[in-house]
DNA sequence: AGCTTGAGTGTTACATGCAACAGGTAAAAA
DNA sequence: TTTTTACCTGTTGCATGTAACACTCAAGCT
């Protein structure tokens, strides 16, 4: 039962390779992404690496200036309520239809994510966040809408940009855990609704946290 | 007092032109985007229209098979269904967003749109289409939200595609334009949640008909 | 000093060359 | 006839050449 092989091109690798760099902040906000320079520490030649660039620049990772280059984009406070602004609307309608459609195997996954979360919450925000995102992946995977579940994708990955703008304090951290076991009870128990307004007030809330943690008054 | 002279690079306008002709149904979907042969009509070099090309697959106007070249989308009724849902989502949203930040001259340029559709309502759809496109536009845009324009703009690109698929009898024209009069009501009174409601039942309803317009029973 | 000018460097944007690949068709083998 | 093979055609994907452009900085001018 042999499986087909995935042409492994160079501008697939070179994309991945370019995102992951830019969401560990390997390669900052604000850096420019020189084609000739990362062709020569890929060790390969400038189209892929121009291709992957623009890639980039097109899921909103990178930002495009007119014949002066591309650079990592650099989130304001501005952009990333905008984020969670748009995610609310979004990532709520995925989780009304995720309890109509989810299998047993599906919530099995979430618990699973949510137990995980649960037992890293004493202090480690960086794998607390890792889990966050992915428990939001899984509904809007379910949610049957696969355009829905790529533009909740575009925007997660752009989120996770804004490193320094969120905040890992342990008691917000414990409060969004919170809140994701409420979303999960709803979607278990089937009730789109409910399911809804759980992750709609989820996602406002913590843009509320994030707004007010910055604009001290 | 001198205009800037904005770089007229080649491949932004080969993306113009491939854009404006798949929108218009010139290059019809199913229809395959060959590269070389793309050049040739074009007559510039292989590399802009290959950028081109791979930005319009990133817009969702063209899908690629690895290795196999990139063709015209092809919606189903399914494919429009998730359209729908998802624009019903964020337009609403839009909508909420806008009541509370447009300008006087956005609101007699969403009555200007209105009133032009109301004229052109008499058979020709065409331009009923059009004046549609513009409406939801305007809304978006003065949402304040920035990534919620982009992907707006970027569904309702998509959602061209489906050409055949919409239905054109003009009580169907006449009832959405009814909708978008209640809607501009709301707007222009300022009350964000009843514009958000009325979008939200307009484009279900919509998408409501399209579909017991595809299955007859 | 403050401002132009111009050399120098590095990049972008476009053009083009070419190996590997995909798909079709016709000849050869079963 | 059906299957296999070989060949042919056109494309994709990567590499590379190069003119025009953008930026820096230092020399020259006011």
């Amino acid at each position: 039962m042999l499986k087909p092989v995935a042409s492994a091109r160079v501008v697939d690798i070179v994309r991945e390779q370019l995102r992951g760099a830019i969401l560990s902040g390997e390669l900052a906000p604000g850096s420019r992404l020189s084609v000739p320079e990362l062709a020569r520490q890929l060790e390969v030649s400038r189209s892929p690496v121009r291709e992957a660039v623009l890639l980039l620049v097109g899921e909103g990772l990178a930002i495009e200036h007119s014949r002066r280059g591309v650079e990592v984009v650099n989130l304001t406070l501005a952009d990333l309520l905008e984020l969670y602004e748009l995610r609310a609307s979004m990532d709520s309608l995925a989780a009304r239809l995720a309890a109509a459609r989810m299998s047993s195997t599906d919530l099995t996954a979430l618990r699973g994510v949510l137990d995980a979360q649960g037992a890293a919450a004493i202090g480690d925000w960086r794998g607390f966040r890792e889990l966050d995102a992915r428990f939001h992946q899984i509904i809007v995977q379910t949610s049957g809408n696969r355009r829905l579940a790529r533009h909740a994708e575009l925007l997660s990955r752009e989120m996770r940009l804004a490193g320094p703008l969120h905040i890992n304090e342990s008691w917000h951290l414990k409060q969004s855990h919170e809140e994701h076991r409420e979303i999960e009870r709803a979607l278990r128990q089937r009730d789109g609704p409910a399911a809804e307004l759980a992750m709609h007030a989820h996602l406002t809330r913590v843009a509320g946290t994030v707004a007010a943690h910055h604009r001290p008054q």
